[in-house]
RNA sequence: GCCCCCAUCGUCUAGCGGCCUAGGACACCGCCCUUUCAAGGCGGCGGCACGGGUUCGAAUCCCGUUGGGGGCACCA
C-alpha cells in the first residue's frame, strides 16, 4: 500500500482563520492515522497580495493547534514560488503536445464576440497557431469530466460548461489552476482534502494531471464554514483569525476539539474528547456535507470545560499571560482554584482577580449604584467596626457579616452586596470572604471607609 | 445567467430500512445547591423542509419542488 500523503496549501493573503484550521486538522488527522505525510505548501504566487508576515502566521497557527515540524507526520513547508521553473516547464510541455494554446483575447473582446459576460471564452483561438499571449488548456467539447469525491461520490461535470482555461499569463507565470497541480503531482499527493470553494475547479485539475500523464489523487471537498447568516466565513466581515481566538485566552486543546466537531463528530455520544482519541475515530466518509455555523458560545463552552479540566498549577501558568506582569503571582496562587471555575476564556482572568492588585478596585458606576442602596452605609459601618478585631479567617469574616446583616434585618445574600462592591468593585466575583482574607485587614479597611466616605 | 453541492431541534451533530415515541452537546427556560457570579445536579422547551414514489416497513433509498451554499479571473 503506498504511503498516504496529504497536503495543505494556504495562501498567505491574511490572517490564518478557522477555516483553513479545519481543513489543516482534518488533513493532519488523516496523515496521523494512516503513519502517512502531512506537506504544508504555502502557495505565495501571488506576489502582490502575499506579506511574509502572513507565512509566519500560518506556520505559527499550525504550531499553536499542534501541526509542526516537531511531528514525524509532517513535510515542509515548501514554498510554491520556488518551484515556479517546474511550472512553465509543465506548461511547455502541454503546449508542445498540443493540449494547450496561445491566445491573444482580451476579456472585451470575448464578451463582444458571445455578447455575454456570463459566456466563458469562447475557442477564438484555438487553432490559430499564436505564437504569445495567455496559454489556454484544450478541454473537451463534449461528454463528462468525472469526479469520484471521497464524501459525495461520482460528480459528473458537463465539458460543454468547461472553457478552455489559462493555465499560464501571457508573461509566461503560471497560473493558480497550473502550479496547485504541478505541485501536488511533484509532492506525490495521494489525497486532495480541501474546502468545497475548490470543487468546481476539480474537473480542471483532473484534466491537467491526465494531461500530464499522471493519474489523480482522490479528492475530497469539505463543507466550507459558516456565519450566522449561513455565508462563507469571510476575512473582511467575520472574526475568523486563529490568532484572535487565541489572544483571547482559548486553549488550543478546545479549539482543535471544537474544529474537528464541525463537520465531523466521533459518532457515539461524546464531544469533549482529546485529539488523540479522535486520530483513529476520524473518517472522511463520516463527514457532514452541508455547511457548518461557526458558533463562538459551543467553542467558549468548550473552553470552559478545557479550562475546568486543567491542573491547578497549570491553569495558573496559563494564566500568566494575561495578568499584569507587575501583579504578584503568589498572591494570585491563592485565589486561581477559586477562579478557574468562573473563566470560559482566560483573558477574563483579570477582571476576576484585579482588585487584589490595583490601588483602588476598578471604578464601575452601575454596579456601585446597584449595591449601594438604602442602608449600605449601616453595612458597611457595621462591617467596618468588626473588621477591626475579627479573627481573620472566611468562616468568621462571614460570620461577622452575618451579624451585621441580622442587626439591619438582611440576609447574607443582600448584606454582602455593598461589601463586595466596595472591596472589588463589581457586583458579581470570587467568594467574598476568602478574597477579604487574601487582601489583608488593612487593605480591606481602607477600601470599606473609602466606599463609606463616597456614599 | 451557467455548472456543482447540500438539506435531522435555534446551532453542532448521532442515525447509514425495522433498535426512533428520533439520541447527545451548545444555547435558552425552570428547580436544587448557594455570600454574588460561576461550577455542579435535576428537569423542560425544541427537529427529520415539502410533495410524490419504492418497500410489509423510510429520518434513512429514488424523483420532483422549495430553500440554503459553493464556483464561474491572464487571484489563490
Amino acid at each position: 500500500m503506498t504511503e498516504v500523503r496529504v497536503r495543505f496549501a494556504p495562501s498567505p493573503t491574511g490572517m490564518f482563520h478557522v477555516g483553513g484550521a479545519r481543513s489543516a486538522l482534518f488533513n493532519w488527522a488523516l496523515a496521523e492515522q494512516s503513519g502517512g505525510r502531512f506537506v504544508l505548501r504555502i502557495e505565495d504566487t501571488d506576489a502582490a497580495r502575499n506579506r511574509p508576515e502572513w507565512t509566519e502566521g500560518i506556520i505559527s497557527a499550525l504550531a499553536w493547534i499542534g501541526i509542526s515540524g516537531e511531528s514525524p507526520f509532517f513535510e515542509g513547508p515548501y514554498f510554491q514560488s520556488a518551484y515556479e521553473p517546474q511550472h512553465r516547464e509543465a506548461a511547455a510541455r502541454l503546449r508542445k503536445d498540443g493540449r494547450a494554446y496561445h491566445c491573444t483575447c482580451t476579456r472585451e473582446d470575448v464578451q463582444a464576440r458571445t455578447g455575454s459576460e456570463h459566456q466563458g471564452y469562447d475557442g477564438h483561438c484555438r487553432d490559430l497557431g499564436r505564437t504569445e499571449g495567455a496559454l489556454r488548456f484544450r478541454t473537451p467539447d463534449d461528454g463528462v469530466t468525472v469526479v469520484e469525491d471521497e464524501l459525495r461520490g461520482t460528480v459528473e461535470f458537463p465539458n460543454e460548461a468547461m472553457e478552455d482555461f489559462v493555465i499560464a499569463r501571457g508573461d509566461g507565470s503560471p497560473l493558480f489552476v497550473l502550479a496547485n497541480v504541478v505541485d501536488d503531482v511533484e509532492m506525490r499527493i495521494t489525497h486532495v482534502v480541501r474546502g468545497e470553494e475548490h470543487f468546481s475547479n476539480t474537473p480542471k485539475q483532473q484534466l491537467l494531471w491526465r494531461a500530464l500523464g499522471h493519474t489523480p489523487p482522490r479528492w475530497a471537498h469539505l463543507p466550507v464554514i459558516v456565519n450566522e447568516k449561513r455565508q462563507k466565513l469571510s476575512k473582511r466581515r467575520d472574526k475568523v483569525a486563529l490568532e484572535s481566538y487565541r489572544e483571547e485566552g482559548y486553549l488550543a486543546e478546545a479549539m482543535v476539539n471544537y474544529l474537528m466537531l464541525l463537520g465531523w463528530g466521533p459518532g457515539d455520544d461524546r464531544e469533549i474528547m482529546p485529539w488523540a482519541e479522535m486520530v483513529p475515530l476520524f473518517a472522511l466518509r463520516n463527514v457532514n456535507l452541508s455547511p457548518a455555523f461557526f458558533d463562538e458560545k459551543k467553542l467558549r463552552a468548550f473552553n470552559g470545560e478545557y479550562i475546568r479540566a486543567l491542573p491547578l498549577d497549570v491553569f495558573i501558568q496559563r494564566c500568566g499571560a494575561w495578568l499584569d506582569p507587575a501583579w504578584d503571582r503568589d498572591t494570585f496562587a491563592e485565589v486561581a482554584e477559586l477562579a478557574q471555575t468562573r473563566v470560559a476564556v482566560l483573558s477574563e482572568i483579570t477582571a476576576n482577580v484585579d482588585f487584589l492588585f490595583l490601588a483602588e478596585p476598578v471604578h464601575d458606576q452601575p454596579s456601585w449604584d446597584k449595591a449601594m442602596k438604602p442602608g449600605a452605609a449601616d453595612i458597611l459601618r457595621g462591617y467596618a467596626s468588626r473588621l477591626e478585631t475579627v479573627s481573620w479567617a472566611p468562616e468568621s469574616l462571614k460570620t461577622a457579616l452575618e451579624e451585621v446583616g441580622a442587626e439591619h434585618g438582611l440576609k447574607l445574600g443582600k448584606a454582602q452586596a455593598p461589601v463586595r462592591v466596595a472591596v472589588t468593585g463589581r457586583t458579581v466575583g470570587l467568594p467574598l470572604f476568602e478574597s477579604i482574607e487574601v487582601l489583608g485587614r488593612e487593605r480591606t479597611l481602607d477600601r470599606v471607609h473609602a466606599a463609606l466616605g463616597k456614599l
